[in-house]
DNA sequence: TGTATTTGACCTTA
DNA sequence: TAAGGTCAAATACA
């Protein structure tokens, strides 16, 4: 089990290493040419987000060998959770990791990880719904025991893209402004691997590829229903504190955007690795930098941003056999100044 | 009219 | 066999 972990930490080193120098390699070559500033800062983030990547490996599994699946977490890799070693369902996970590439259907041999995320109600937003893919409501269910029904969601391209990621959404009986979110299966589309950021301006939407303008307008237009079934759920939960289950909007295409209209509110949410990742960068809108300040807590798979001033959740999730990946953290988008420089040279030190 | 959500029925797993 | 998970028709919505 220790060699097995060892090898995918070795393994995961080298690829992200071998990664950041081809991004440096391309960075160059943009360099000189006339790419623009947009790719370039993509390709910057990327390389910083690889190293960072392996850095975090190093330092933490040098520490705490074992927890590969906290690592993947933290090192941006929501679609790739892998086994902590040990736990019942490492076979499981060996399994899986085996044909990474082919999720198979049988929902017992996903990988499976849960978070759990804390739901601002003050501001008539709350925030956790977005980890960064678009979701397609496919069941509700009664969950025996529970106070309320628990959440299917797949994701939206699973026919288009055959990407069979899925998440569940239980909203927890103890705390209700806390849900605990279990995801099932790696994302396979292509808003996994290279999320598509939201514009910064009409002029750029011109700019892109004109495919994108239906997806971006989708997409706008999904952060609009995000926003308006917010503030209805929270009116509810606030009226109510014993409402029907609080529903996720199910199509949302992030929040690493920021529209003007919510960009005033307090915002807690839960930010998926995909956040972390420097594949949706968009110099012009809010987003979070290459996770500088991140810091670990080994003895509880914790992972938390120092953005989050707030929320930290325990990581204990009350599912028994599988491994539980805490990746809870809130932020306050007001504390993030957009400029922010991505500089992460003393971040490590 | 196309897409997303709801919800009862059916399937799978333990 | 019960509970959890998924399907798919009906419905809602933009």
């Amino acid at each position: 089990m220790e060699d097995n972990s060892m090898n995918w930490e070795q393994k995961t080193l080298i690829s992200e290493l071998i990664q950041g120098m081809e991004l440096a390699k391309q960075l160059r070559v943009h360099l000189r040419s006339a790419s623009s500033l947009e790719t370039k800062d993509l390709l910057v983030q990327k390389i910083l987000s690889s190293y960072e990547k392996a850095l975090l490996i190093l330092r933490w599994g040098g520490g705490s060998m074992g927890q590969p699946q906290s690592i993947a977490a933290t090192a941006g890799v929501p679609e790739s959770p892998i086994s902590i070693n040990g736990s019942p369902r490492s076979e499981d996970f060996d399994k899986d990791n085996h044909d990474c590439g082919d999720v198979s259907k049988k929902r017992k041999t996903l990988p499976k990880w849960t978070s759990q995320v804390k739901v601002s109600s003050e501001n008539g937003l709350e925030g956790p719904h977005d980890d960064g893919y678009s979701w397609r409501k496919y069941g509700q269910k009664d969950i025996l025991g529970a106070k309320y029904p628990r959440s299917y969601y797949r994701c939206t391209y699973r026919n288009t893209q055959n990407c069979w990621a899925t998440k569940q959404v239980q909203r927890s009986d103890d705390n209700p402004t806390i849900f605990e979110i279990t995801h099932k299966g790696k994302h396979t589309c292509f808003q996994g691997n290279q999320s598509v950021p939201l514009p910064a301006s009409p002029e750029k939407q011109e700019q892109k590829n004109p495919n994108h303008d239906k997806q971006i307008s989708h997409q706008q237009q999904q952060l609009l229903n995000f926003q308006k079934e917010l503030r209805v759920n929270t009116e509810e939960f606030n009226n109510t504190q014993t409402q029907p289950p609080f529903s996720f909007p199910s199509t949302f295409g992030g929040i690493r955007s920021i529209s003007p209209a919510i960009d005033n509110s307090s915002l807690v949410g839960s930010f998926s690795p995909s956040y972390i990742s420097p594949a949706t960068p968009e110099p012009n809108y809010f987003s979070l930098p290459a996770c500088p300040m991140i810091s670990f807590d080994g003895n509880h798979n914790a992972y938390r941003s120092e953005y989050d001033s707030t929320e930290i959740l325990s990581a204990n999730s009350s599912s028994t056999s599988s491994p539980v990946l805490d990746l809870v953290f809130s932020l306050n988008p007001l504390e993030i100044d957009p400029n922010f420089p991505f500089d992460t040279s003393g971040f490590f030190s």
